[in-house]
Formats: C-alpha cells, structure tokens, sequence
DNA sequence: GCAATTATTATGTATGCACATATTATAAAT
DNA sequence: ATTTATAATATGTGCATACATAATAATTGC
C-alpha cells in the first residue's frame, strides 16, 4: 500500500465512497489511521480528504471527523455561454449585427439593477447573432456608462460587445437568471419565427467590485438547449 | 507582511489579478519571490497558487512559471434543482402526487438513452409537484427497472421518486438539459395553465458506472426561473 | 445534580527540507 | 549550423514536525 500521491489517496477513497464502502453520513476514518493504512504521512491523506471535501463529498468538523456528505449536492457546471464560441464550437459560422445603439434614460428595473440614478443615460445596445446566417439569438443590452465610459468610443464592427467587455473587464461578478418566455412580436421578428413561440431567456447582471457594468438579455431562437454534464 | 494564511494569500492575489496588477495572459512573480514578499513559506503560496489555477484564474507550468489565464472561463454553478427544497427554500409548503405509475416498452428515445433491449419494459412515473397547493412542475420519468430493481417495491407516499433515487443510489453521474418548449396539452392541463405557453423544461439522465438509471423531464410552471451567482 | 473547568482528540495550518519533474536556456559535440 | 548533452529553474510532491483550533468527553467544584 505503498507509493501513494495525495492524487491517488483522494481517487481510492473516492472510489471507496461510491462502492458505498461507508453509506451516506458515515464516519470514515480519521486521518492518522488512514495515512497508516495508505502507509504515507497525514499531510498527504490531508490535502486528498480536503479536496474531496471542497467537492462536497465529505464534510470535515475538527474532533468530529470526516463523514461522507449526508445530502450528497449535485452541481450541474456549465460556461457562461459566449455565443460566438457556442456556435463556432458546432462547426458554423458566426457573424452578429449591430441594429441598435443608443443613449437614453433606462427604464425603472434596468436603473434598479445598474445602479443608476433617476435622470441618468446609460447605451442601450441591441445585437443579433447569427448561426451560419440564421439568426440565433436576440441580444439587449444595457451599459452603465459611467463605469465604462471607453464604451462609447468602441465600435462593434469585429468583435461583438460582450467580448468587448470581457477583454476590458475581465474578472467582474455576475448573475445569472434562466427562465422561459413567450416571443413578443419584436423578438419573433427578429429571430424569424413567430410571435407566442417559446424562446429560451438568460437574463444576466455584470459588476465589478461594487460597480454596475452591464445588464444582458439574451432570447434564443426557439429549440435552442444547454447542455450540461454533473 | 507577515502573519499570512494560506487562505489570505489566496485571497490576497485574487485582489491583486481583478484589480489588474497583472494583466490577462501575463506572467506572475515565482513563488520564491512572493514567498518572501509575504513572509511566509513557498508550501503556503504554493497552496494559494494551487488553489486559484484550480478555479482557472492561474495557469501553471513547471519552470514556465504562474500567468493569469488568458481566457478566464466563467463558469455558472449550480445545484441541480432538488423541487422539495426550491419550495420549501421560499418558505411554501411542498406536496407531490403521482399521476400514473406502469410497466412498458419505452419509446425509442428513451430506449436509446437508457440503453434498454428492443422489447425490454421499463418503469414510468408521472408526477406533479406542489408549491402551496400550486402546481408548479410535471415529471415525467421512466427508470430502468434492471438497473434498480428494488424501486417496484417502493411506495412514494411520503417521499418523491427523486428523493428515493437519491437515496438508493447517491454517487451517479448525469447529464441535463436545459430548453423553453411550448406546452402542450396534457402539460397545460397538468399545471393549470394554457396549451401554448411557454414552459421551462429541464431533461435529465442519470447514470452509476455504465448502468443507466433513470431520464427524466421536469416542466415548470411557466414564469419559473433559475437562478445562479457566478 | 448541574455548571464550570480541564483534558483529549481530529482536523487545520505553517514550516523547512528534500527530491521529482517538466521546461527552458546554455554549452558542447558533430 | 544543427543536433545533442547539460545545467538551471519553477513548480509539484512528500514528509516530519510543531502548534492552532474547535468540539467533545471527562473531571471537578458547588
């Protein structure tokens, strides 16, 4: 039971975990007894039982010892979908189409959202992508301009403005909002498909720090799925 | 300087890469340097480095050296929607009925998912989950009966097939789903609601090993929406 | 009997050290 | 000049040790 890296410690008990070796909320046991048996020091059974814990397979309490999670979470892990590398990713061709942009007063839920004060613009950027030459999905947006003000001096012409913004703020917070609506006839219009037909919605929020930088709403073309392996 | 945990390093460098100190891409001090910037030891920077190019924030190369990722990949995580617990999270009272239990030959995509033999029956459980005496999803599930065979004697009175499965068979793997479909009339009925509609729709298949257990579609009341922070 | 104090115990963290390994840079050989 | 060996270097890993910390068990005092 020799020659044992704290990767192979972590992958054998994890393969003891699922055999069901110790059911669901039971003690394992400890770390001295484990590194005996493994025959490797207790830093080493250390880093492998806290990286199984991080992943929510175990649950660590000094003195209480290590069990196996009682209420074993799923988590489902996906990449934020950046359209450009969704479609190119199948094999088509991406191009988008700027057909709208302006500064305006934004409406009472977008200024709740970005932060922004009562009588404040912010650019309003509207975006449809497109699969080989069939739209995919309608984009609006809003920008907090006051955040990034370099905004109003870029133009979309190559890259669209959300990899705009990826490159110029890189690591911001979000979140992320997926629900399911009825087409309005301005999206259907859009996506060319017909007002009532079920499009597929991420609403999205941007910040960095405790700035507001965008609001995105993303309607996709109806049939349109995310995919996600646990 | 001194005086640093392995956490508040980590913590530490996360501030300095969203601040921009290092740009996308570029090169970090080695871990002997920030060992001494910090006072403390290279085991302890090593473990907040580590850390942080398991998140994706950092690429690391022997003799390389660290960089910040060019492409920070953002993901969305979150708990696959356990319907009881959204529920009762929201404080409503959580009740389920099943609406049809019975033993036969699948369709052939679900043949092909849960790689069931041609003339081979399977278990089919159609359930309506409850928020507050609302209807708020239809389940539709079929479970391969030779892969889990005890579920014929299980009553789900008091418990959801869900749960049961979870139970029984805690460490699977799966894959999800996530589209907007129109309903159509048996769900429109089932909910309440009307044919049309527009319903969020989560398709799942879950698997041990290379055994699969059960696929199932959920359909949400429609306005249903989920939520993740990134 | 019950509260307060004091061990005991399992995990958490930090450190110094040694060596492994992958990769790049440099020098030597052809 | 090109290939081949060699050295240098940054990270990867393991170990022994020490002490910190939290939670429980045992003990003591009233």
């Amino acid at each position: 039971m020799t020659n044992h890296s704290h990767h192979s410690v972590r992958e054998s008990i994890r393969t003891r975990i699922e055999n069901g070796e110790w059911s669901l909320g039971a003690l394992i046991p400890a770390e001295k007894d484990l590194s005996t048996e493994y025959g490797c020091a207790r830093t080493t059974i250390n880093r492998a039982l806290q990286a199984l814990a991080d992943e929510g397979l175990l649950i660590r309490k000094r003195k209480g010892g290590t069990r196996v999670c009682a209420m074993p979470v799923r988590y489902a892990k996906f990449e934020i979908p950046i359209i450009r590398e969704q479609v190119e990713a199948k094999g088509d061709q991406y191009r988008h189409e700027l057909v709208c942009k302006k500064r305006e007063i934004p409406p009472s839920d977008i200024r709740a959202k970005l932060n922004i004060e009562d009588q404040e613009k912010a650019l309003y950027l509207e975006t449809i992508h497109f699969s080989n030459s069939a739209p995919l999905a309608v984009e609006e947006r809003w920008v907090n301009t006051q955040a990034v003000p370099e905004i109003l001096q870029a133009s979309f012409d190559d890259i669209s403005v959300n990899e705009w913004l990826v490159k110029t703020v890189p690591f911001s917070s979000g979140d992320v909002l997926f629900s399911a609506q009825n087409m309005n006839e301005k999206i259907a219009a859009a996506l060319k498909s017909d007002a009532g037909k079920a499009t597929f919605v991420v609403d999205r929020t941007t910040w960095v720090g405790d700035e507001f930088i965008t609001a995105i709403k993303l309607y996709y073309q109806s049939g349109f799925e995310l995919y996600t392996q646990l």
